[in-house]
DNA sequence: TGTACATCAGTGAACGCGCGTTCACTGATGTAC
DNA sequence: TGTACATCAGTGAACGCGCGTTCACTGATGTAC
């Protein structure tokens, strides 16, 4: 076989990795503007040099880390809109879906909120487009119900703008809270969903 | 009189003001964590040393940008909830109201959405009071309205976060987009906007 | 299987640089008489 | 109005420090025969 992993290509995975989460860890106290080369090898136990045979600078890993990040959420995306039940019942599923995912993902999720507009462009259009190949998703998913029957497909894009911002924005605020702060932040994204819910079943009539 | 202005004073101010508005354009292209004292004062003309009989620290100084910042949503926001006219009147009023804001304050809308969830603590949480107050302004502002009977407080505060949220997005959605992007923004705005106002008329029902 | 050479992830030292902060100072403004 | 002293915003030099990046290197891993 011409390409075996070998030991060597474990052994900088490992590196690379280390790399990536002393950075993620980093960014939870932290802008992506404010970390340092040198803190983050420190932090994973490589020289400051090393740091170059993986990525050419800081942003090039952050860009690494934002798809990471966005990758596990397009799992979730799927589990929501797949979702069986009555209206009522798939809001309870999908906030509580969310708070999981934060939960779970923390790290990940605080970088996303932080970065999403902050100082690094090159971050800030990954995360973008990340975003909006997910509203796309949430379109067709959306799409796909018989609720959106008669909808126009810029209807259903705006529709889909609208959960995902307040995906986002829920997000963030959970993150924000105190462990105790959770249930209310949870119980107004369910009104607010449910808001939203009322306003798909009465459009256009 | 015991309080003369004085030259001293006024000379003092200005120093000040050329200051906070170095740091602010700075931070169009860059993130509070990134910014360096020497950097603001040499923008604003002064050493570096000068710095420190005005501000500790750039925090201190971020702070009062973002009273600054948010002083100027207050008016937005009074402007917004004493329009006259039909439910479809008032949100093209409104959606216009934020376009022009935005317009008008570009670098500090900027900064604030920069800087909500930014890296800086104290920031963070000056952001968070101001938008918490905002919210509150906007609840009682809906409570005055005859489409608010028999909506319960809580469900004031769900419906005025909404808002605040989708404000919030809209403008940094609207930072973002090139000159003639802003139409799309702008529409899509409006009819999420009147999405929440359907859910709105037949909530409870 | 054994040997000789190639690869390359990671090292440690070195560089020049700009940083935040301090300090004693200067000189215009303010105040008391 | 004039004079003598106090205040204090702004200066310029100095400090020690950690930064990003480069470089020649080392030694384990990989490969060809």
């Amino acid at each position: 076989m011409s390409h075996t992993p070998g030991i060597r290509q474990a052994q900088k995975q490992q590196s690379r990795r280390a790399l990536l989460d002393a950075a993620l860890g980093l960014l939870e106290h932290q802008n992506l503007s404010g970390l340092g080369v040198r803190e983050v090898t420190r932090e994973a136990g490589l020289s400051p040099a090393g740091f170059y045979r993986h990525f050419a600078d800081l942003s090039e890993l952050a860009v690494v880390l934002v798809e990471e990040s966005l990758a596990s959420l397009h799992g979730l995306v799927r589990s929501v809109l797949a979702q069986q039940g009555g209206a009522e019942a798939r809001i309870d599923r999908t906030v509580d879906v969310i708070a999981d995912h934060v939960r779970a993902h923390r790290a990940h999720v605080r970088f996303l909120s932080r970065e999403r507009h902050g100082g690094v462009r090159a971050v800030r259009e990954a995360i973008a487009a990340e975003l909006d190949r997910f509203t796309a998703e949430v379109a067709a998913g959306l799409a796909a119900q018989p609720a959106s029957d008669g909808w126009s497909p810029d209807d259903l894009r705006m529709l889909s703008r609208l959960y995902v911002e307040h995906l986002v924005a829920t997000a963030a605020a959970l993150l924000e809270a105190s462990p105790d702060g959770e249930p209310r932040i949870a119980a107004m994204a369910r009104t607010q969903l449910r808001l939203i819910a009322v306003g798909r079943a009465h459009w256009r009539d």
